[in-house]
RNA sequence: GGAGCGGUAGUUCAGUUGGUUAGAACGCCUGCCUGUCACGCAGGAGGUCGCGGGUUCGAGUCCCGUCCGUUCCGCCA
């Protein structure tokens, strides 16, 4: 061993022990004839000390940043004014005999500290010293974090009698979802496999095979741009399937897992939980209107109010040749907003032109009376009728927006949560949770989308292999945009942390919805060839979710960066920085697979 | 693919209305210092102001183009 104890070890009861530390020069100070320098490891820092008289006192004088060094000496007391109470080991030092230089360090390209206030050095320049990088306290706690985070929810799953199984990461490419990465054969020249966006079709051939319940920390992987909360290419999710089980045994299992992490990962309290500690239930129609969003943030109410009836017919032609055209209203009563200023509206209106509506009409309240551009058309009686029922005060601002109904949701969403941010409602000690149920199974078809010119009316909301609610009685009969599905999201904070459904396992049923959405049944025995063949020999019925893992650390710590969250990031462009990838390959490697690149 | 913001020393940044030799902090180098702990003090080195073009007596600053970064939108069943 190069060592006799770490680095945040020692204290007094080690009092004139001989030791060996081993470590980095963090800092050192040189005061002439008396030098100190800080080691630090993993465990911490110790700070070792030298008279000028000691042997080894010129060549540590030339120790700098980062070296890497082994020391013996004995443990000495400190003066007693020299205690450093941020340290655990503060009561001591090491009085050093003995130095051995191990490896070292060239100039850094930037300081390794720990301090916000000093600013953060760039992304790019992190990542390509990421070895660097690592050794901040910060990132060695988020590995650390992590690994027990893990570890919490294995141990969780493993209670509750699931079984992990590690499935392919070779595997092959689906027609719906995100682009997929393909891997040549080299065996099968033409021939690709996909790395898997999740195990989804895997998961549920194990409960076909009788496995009961499954769970795995699974890479999945996607081939589409970063966000903030989206790390590019790979990412890990706790994905998990529970045979003859519905929607309520999901959640049952789920619930107490997001609590515990949320107990012991955050420092928020959760606040909107059910009396039987479950959580709140949104179907998706009345997430999207009330909260303009599939993942509304529940910290704070400001909630959007459907006035189409109030308001049709109104005398204000816009809004009146939208709700006769089929389109929507609706409002939202901000408090303390009469007081915004002209700019604020106008930068209000600015965003909701933006998200697609043609306009956005505002209300002033106060005790002087109502200001609106909107009174004059109304009608003061009638107007002030519809102030009271959406029950706006003086002091309000109401913003009031038409539109087809979806993208009317979305604008006042934006709206939502630009309000929140203004008035201060982001609350990062709350954790607000909550399911959103009752997805549409299928959405219309955008108008020259993809889609739309393969000549397809409607395609999936979400994942086609949830069970349609009504079964196949609904999909005969129903019109495919009013079907519902089996289908759920778990939502904090404003984020989307899991995906789910009760799953689709009738070869009938997954014919007949996947024909409603233009897909012939040749075409879905070619692309799930392996789920539907097994579904015709006994399976049972399955749900099961998905949560992603690294956006969940990352919303529960209100850590900034999902790529924090990994020890070896992509940036955003989607390359490693450190180990200059994607790389180019030799000729001789791309003919071995059958790639010819012209 | 689109939009906003940004690019000045090794790092993080400041740089006024266009005006002398482009600054600060930290880091780096040299020297001094016996109780420091983000040690202190003195001195020093370090710049293609992303790149190209333009306007001007004069451009880090204004204009055009371009590259790079970043956030958002598209995309993410």
């Amino acid at each position: 061993m190069l060592r006799t104890h770490t680095c945040g070890q020692l204290n007094k009861s080690n009092l004139s022990q001989i030791v060996e530390l081993s470590g980095w020069v963090a800092s050192y100070r040189n005061l002439g004839s008396l030098l100190f320098i800080d080691l630090r490891d993993k465990y911490g820092l110790t700070q070792l000390s030298w008279n000028d008289t000691d042997p080894s006192f010129a060549e540590a004088c030339k120790l700098r940043h980062e070296w890497v060094i082994k020391v013996k000496g004995v443990v000495a007391l400190r003066p007693e004014k020299m205690i450093n109470p941020k340290l655990a080991t503060g009561e001591i030092e090491v009085r050093v005999d003995n130095l051995e230089i191990l490896s070292v360090a060239e100039v850094l390209p930037f300081e390794i500290h720990n301090d916000d206030k000093l600013g953060e050095v760039s992304e790019s320049l992190r990542l390509k010293y990421r070895f660097l990088d690592l050794r901040r306290p910060k990132l060695q706690e988020m590995l650390a974090v992590k690994d027990r985070y893990f570890t919490q929810i294995r141990a969780y799953f493993h209670s509750h009698g699931f079984t992990e199984v590690q499935t392919p990461i070779l595997a092959n490419s689906s027609p719906e979802g995100a682009r997929d990465f393909l891997v040549p054969s080299r065996l099968y020249p033409g021939k690709f496999y996909a790395l898997p966006q999740a195990p989804q079709q895997f998961k549920q051939l194990l409960m076909v095979g009788g496995l009961d319940r499954y769970f795995q920390i699974a890479p999945c992987f996607r081939d589409e741009d970063t966000r903030v909360d989206r790390h590019y290419g790979e990412f890990y999710q706790l994905d998990m399937e529970m045979s003859f089980a519905g929607q309520d045994d999901v959640f049952g299992i789920m619930e107490p897992l997001m609590i515990e992490l949320t107990e012991k990962f955050s420092n928020k309290s959760i606040i909107n939980l059910e009396a039987d500690n479950s959580f709140r239930r949104l179907p998706w129609r009345e997430a999207m209107t009330r909260y303009g969003s599939d993942k509304p943030d529940l910290r704070f109410d400001l909630s959007i109010q459907a006035v189409t009836p109030l308001l049709a017919n109104s005398g204000f032609t816009v809004f009146d040749e939208i709700a006769a055209s089929g389109g929507a209203i609706h409002a939202l009563v901000v408090p303390t907003g009469a007081s915004f200023s002209r700019k604020v509206f106008d930068e209000l209106v600015e965003l909701a032109k933006k998200k697609g509506l043609a306009g956005l009409a505002y209300v002033q309240i106060t005790d002087e009376g109502i200001k609106s551009s909107l009174t004059k058309f109304i009608g003061e009686h009638k107007f002030q009728a519809f102030l009271d029922t959406i029950g706006a005060k003086s002091g309000d601002a109401v913003l009031v927006g038409a539109g087809p109904w979806l993208k009317l949701c979305g604008a006042m969403g934006t709206l939502r949560l630009d309000l929140a941010s203004r008035l201060n409602l982001l609350d990062n000690t709350k954790a607000a949770w909550c399911w959103i149920v009752d997805y549409p199974m299928y959405e219309a078809v955008e108008e020259g989308s993809l889609a739309a010119k393969q000549g397809k009316a409607v395609d999936f909301g979400h994942n086609p292999f949830s069970m349609p609610q009504g079964g196949l009685e609904a999909l005969i009969q129903k019109n495919p945009l009013e079907i519902l599905a089996y289908q759920y999201d778990l939502v904090l904070n404003g984020f989307e942390i899991s995906s789910g459904a009760v799953r689709n396992q009738n070869p009938e049923l997954m014919y007949k919805a996947f024909a409603i959405a233009g897909y012939s049944q040749e075409e879905v025995d070619q692309k799930f060839s392996g789920m539907i063949n097994a579904f015709r020999y006994g399976a049972p019925p399955h749900a099961g979710n998905a949560p992603g893992l690294d956006r969940l650390i990352m919303v529960l710590n209100d850590w900034d960066s999902i790529r924090d969250m990994y020890a070896f990031p992509k940036d955003g462009q989607g390359r490693d920085l450190l180990m200059d990838s994607p790389n180019e390959v030799s000729p001789e490697q791309l003919k071995e697979i059958g790639v010819n690149l012209k």
